[in-house]
DNA sequence: TCTGGGGTCCTAGGACCC
DNA sequence: TCTGGGGTCCTAGGACCC
């Protein structure tokens, strides 16, 4: 949402709504639109007549440009934090142990105004000892204009009078199954919960629960995101039109499984095991309905684009029916290990293929930078793992290259 | 007509072993 | 004939997050 008001200030005060891939269903709104009523997840066509009547207005996501300006945003978050963890493309948890308490204010609100200056993201701050306490403090922050974007929970008096504030279904970690049970039992806000005994949690939220219950009152257990790899990539879509034909579907996938090589070697990884899964729409009640999802163990984890396509296409003839129509499918490749660390396990094996496939790869990197995918296998479509995504209302693409437009179409 | 994508972790239950 | 019980590992599915 900020990211398109940074590029279109015209947008700022309007009811707006990004759409998700596809131009499926709303996955971000401003004040504006929450306050017409849209709810988060609505699909696009419920909301048409909004749109329509020009009442509301709506924008397809456009990752590119979040991801660029994210990363810009969380630069200037990491001069300032002595350690950072990004933890999403909107949200970061800065540990400023060490930093004295006095300072903290001030210091968090000079970063705001300087990440407004030179990016045109507005971002709020909430300050306490604890991550699930920090989401409780920032939500205040940006909810009301009185903190300037900072709010700071650091006595027990503004605990509980931030706790009591807080509904207990937007608590981190609580979730949409949770919350109901919960106020069914009488806990309606964040400080009814932590009211209750320990025991009383673990009994019916399990472990997670008495996590989120320790951490509402202060005490850290989430623990620091450490810098290891991803244990599983994946990468899926759903297609504008449903798809019938074998070698349709496979073109899709074979995209999709070129894209996790792609994440692996970037990573510096390889997967021992490659699964796909297909989809019917599940909405349409009035078609046969299949689900299937299969995967192949490989002899040695690999991380070539011929190699992960090869076993995505395998595993998927092993559940492709005809007579469905598809909606849906991704590649999921798991069982990561560090690309190096396969070297010695290849060593006497006959590797002249994989070094080929390793070189071809290499290759594909190269040419493919950032969007100019014009390298590809045969059996994949185009290249281009997004296209026949449905993009209607896409803004300017203010940070990509001419080059990259020409590629985009 | 039209309904997102990419992760992590926990838990329950089955397989297997002694 | 009698036919246990506990530990570990793996997997599928559920729940949560943004």
């Amino acid at each position: 949402m900020s990211c398109e008001r940074a590029f279109q200030p015209e947008l700022e005060g309007c009811p707006v709504v990004v759409l998700s891939n596809n131009d499926g269903c709303v996955v971000a709104r401003s004040n504006e639109s929450k306050a017409l009523g849209v709810p988060m997840g609505t699909p696009y066509f419920k909301v048409k007549y909004l749109v329509d009547k020009g009442k509301l207005v709506v924008r397809s996501s456009n990752y590119t440009l979040y991801g660029d300006l994210s990363a810009r945003v969380m630069s200037l978050l990491a001069e300032v934090a002595p350690k950072l963890e990004v933890y999403s493309i909107d949200e970061a948890f800065m540990n400023m142990d060490g930093v004295r308490k006095e300072d903290l204010t001030g210091l968090c609100r000079d970063l705001i105004r300087k990440i407004r200056r030179w990016t045109g993201i507005p971002v709020s701050i909430g300050i306490a000892e604890s991550k699930t306490l920090a989401k409780v403090a920032n939500h205040f922050a940006k909810k009301y204009k009185g903190y300037k974007g900072v709010c700071m929970i650091d006595t027990p008096e503004k605990m509980n009078k931030a706790l009591s504030l807080t509904p207990i279904r937007d608590v981190w970690g609580i979730g949409w199954r949770g919350a109901p049970k919960l106020e069914a039992a009488g806990v309606k806000n964040a400080l009814d919960f932590v009211s209750r005994p320990s025991e009383w949690v673990r009994e019916r939220m399990g472990i997670m629960g008495v996590r989120t219950w320790s951490e509402l009152q202060g005490i850290r257990m989430v623990e620091d995101e450490k810098d290891e790899k991803r244990k599983s990539i994946c990468t899926s879509r759903s297609f504008a039109n449903m798809i019938t034909k074998f070698d349709d579907l496979a073109q899709r996938v074979s995209d999709f499984a070129g894209k996790c090589a792609e994440k692996l070697r970037k990573d510096g990884t390889a997967a021992g095991t490659v699964g796909v899964f297909i989809h019917t729409n599940r909405f349409r009640e009035d078609l046969a309905q299949y689900y299937p999802n299969a995967c192949v163990k490989l002899d040695v984890p690999a991380n070539s684009t011929p190699e992960i396509v090869g076993a995505a296409l395998r595993a998927m003839k092993m559940v492709f029916r005809q007579g469905f129509e598809y909606k849906r499918a991704g590649v999921i490749v798991t069982d990561i290990v560090d690309a190096d660390s396969i070297q010695q396990t290849l060593f006497g094996f006959d590797s002249g293929a994989r070094d080929r496939d390793d070189r071809i790869s290499r290759v594909m990197d190269m040419v493919n930078t950032s969007g100019k995918n014009v390298l590809h296998l045969g059996t994949q479509r185009s290249g281009h793992y997004a296209d026949g995504i449905r993009r209607e209302f896409c803004s300017g693409l203010y940070t990509t290259s001419w080059d990259e437009l020409i590629e985009v179409k």
